[in-house]
DNA sequence: AATGAATGAGGCTTCATTCAT
DNA sequence: CATGAATGAAGCCTCATTCAT
């Protein structure tokens, strides 16, 4: 899939077709949702499912590829902003608010096995390390955290919610801002762990 | 569990097999984890899991009944402590500690629909309630925090650490240790959103 | 069945070969015929089985309904008959015939909780009632029988041939000549016990 | 089970307790009942369900036993009656009305395997035959009918009420005098197939 | 002798995937 | 190309039967 022959006008439509309704499936079933459901979701047979994406774990691979390049591009951006504080948070935000599905949990079962998720993947973490570099350069977030930190804790918010069956549909703003205030420079403890390498 | 007869000897024991095997099962391939393979792991027959727990979720309901009755237990300990604050710490740390477990998520799975789980879950509310206002009064953590709060970022630092196939077992603790400094009062900014009530 | 579009060649093809296979072992073993052993006797996989038939008493409640349409068709066209009498025992005897499978006791299976069953189910007893109607009128059968009396003993002749392991075929005429005689006027005793309502 | 010692007291009502509960059992849930819901029934372990039993098999045996040997008893005593015809219709009456369980198609299941019920089931043969030889030569009944057919014949009205949810309990009643109407020399038609051998 | 815990084959059903139409 | 029918492995659960207590 890495550089094919661009699909064709209808195809092209039944491929995003798939994608957004793989997006919600997922999101309101976890990784059990069923393939038939997402076809009928998408309104297009089985079969064209497995013509698109010739495994579960490909579709899935495909939207957490979506969902990293669009990560990325915001990241690359706000990499220009002023602030380089105001633009970490920005862009943890933005990473929340896509679509506060359950999680990216979905990175997991799929993710680690296949090829172009994992090229996006370390895309992915060389942006986080370069904002993270410039928000400690710039004194916004303490000196003790990397890059790796925050993509491992970016995804709490969301999770923490997760868990309330009737949440209101902002509430990782506030747990978003708590963690965030725990990577500030004021009142920072020492941390009894290293940062995970990689 | 509630008030019956004590169980023969080997039947305890198997049990007790049964609830590790399929805490350990689920904590490795999630709430997905196969009954087979439960049996397997604990050296019992398929149907032997069925005598003591007529259904997935009934085991469900027993691993989460243990561990919320450890934590309720280790919470009310905390209570008497001296310092509200370190108490708060140390009910964290410990509940991080017990096996780090992806995370307590079966409790969506099953809690919801069981009174024994209802019940212990209401009573861990309660103390975790208890310690949080305990250390809000004793200034160790910021005022505009509850106890729901706390209850659901408790989970968070083992959850972080899950998304890293090959983190150091104890690397929950450099999270627990941010998101509690998230949570002191020192250079706290005001929260977007409200706490949820309950 | 509740007007959709028309299967395809092979699917069709395949329902039909279902239905007369689970026919056949449901009347070789009862309702507890397993659904593989259906699906072998078919020829096809277990899996298809339920793509046609979501739930065993999908397939229980199709045989039924099969059943019951064909019979009242065969009613229907015997209400139009001149001797009242002898449609009634034409009927009796097609209804009989209609491979004589251990009996319809599958009815209490599934046809009380399937809205198909019922509808044709009331239909059958209408068609019933009017025959005896018709035959009691014309003096071919007795005054103090009605027409849930017949419905009950049609049955009768296949189920009493059925504890013959090698009986002959067509052996069960002979009770319903036996059973008919009982429902003429000549020679009626008075009967002990009231009809059953509806 | 053929001469064995005498089972001490508590075994025999033990086993009393056991072919009770089981002919209950059977008659509410066919036979599909369990042995598990047996044994509680009775009130005692499962496992002393099969030392009495060895195999379910052999428990259903048992029950058909005990009511042959009821039924061989009864026609025996109704073999020295004045009156042949009422003999035989007393007879019915005393089998239909054996707690109208559903049937004895247990019989099938079981009863053909069995060299002990092989035997009182030829016994009982032979006393059907002999009370309808009697009821024929007094002219009670019509001259075609053999006592097969009477055999065939007698599970019928139990049968036909069974498919009745609300049944009144005696409505087997009104069933059995419309067969038994049947079988009396006025009116009879002649019947279109022999009667089986044996 | 009685109990009930353990067993494992077998039943119904789901679902990712293949393939004829 | 798209469709949806077919497949069969695998999941959860039941139950007759065996066996340690």
């Amino acid at each position: 899939m890495t550089s094919t022959r661009p699909l064709r006008a209808d195809a092209a439509r039944n491929r995003e077709l798939l994608l957004a309704a793989a997006t919600d499936e997922f999101a309101e079933h976890g990784l059990d949702a069923s393939v038939a459901d997402i076809a009928r979701r998408a309104g297009v047979g089985k079969g064209t499912v497995f013509r698109h994406f010739p495994t579960k774990d490909d579709l899935v691979a495909a939207i957490v590829l979506d969902r990293f390049d669009a990560l990325n591009a915001a990241g690359e951006r706000l990499l220009l902003a002023e602030d380089p504080g105001a633009a970490l948070l920005e862009f943890l935000t933005i990473a929340a608010r896509y679509r506060q599905q359950r999680d990216l949990s979905f990175l997991v079962g799929a993710a680690q096995h296949n090829a172009d998720v994992d090229r996006v993947h370390r895309k992915f973490l060389e942006t986080v390390n370069a904002l993270v570099g410039r928000a400690r350069d710039g004194g916004a977030v303490r000196t003790d955290i990397t890059g790796t930190d925050v993509v491992l804790l970016m995804c709490a918010p969301n999770y923490v919610t997760s868990s309330l069956p009737d949440a209101p549909p902002d509430l990782w703003q506030r747990y978003l801002a708590l963690i965030f205030d725990g990577l500030r420079p004021e009142g920072a403890h020492p941390l009894p762990q290293p940062p995970p390498r990689e």
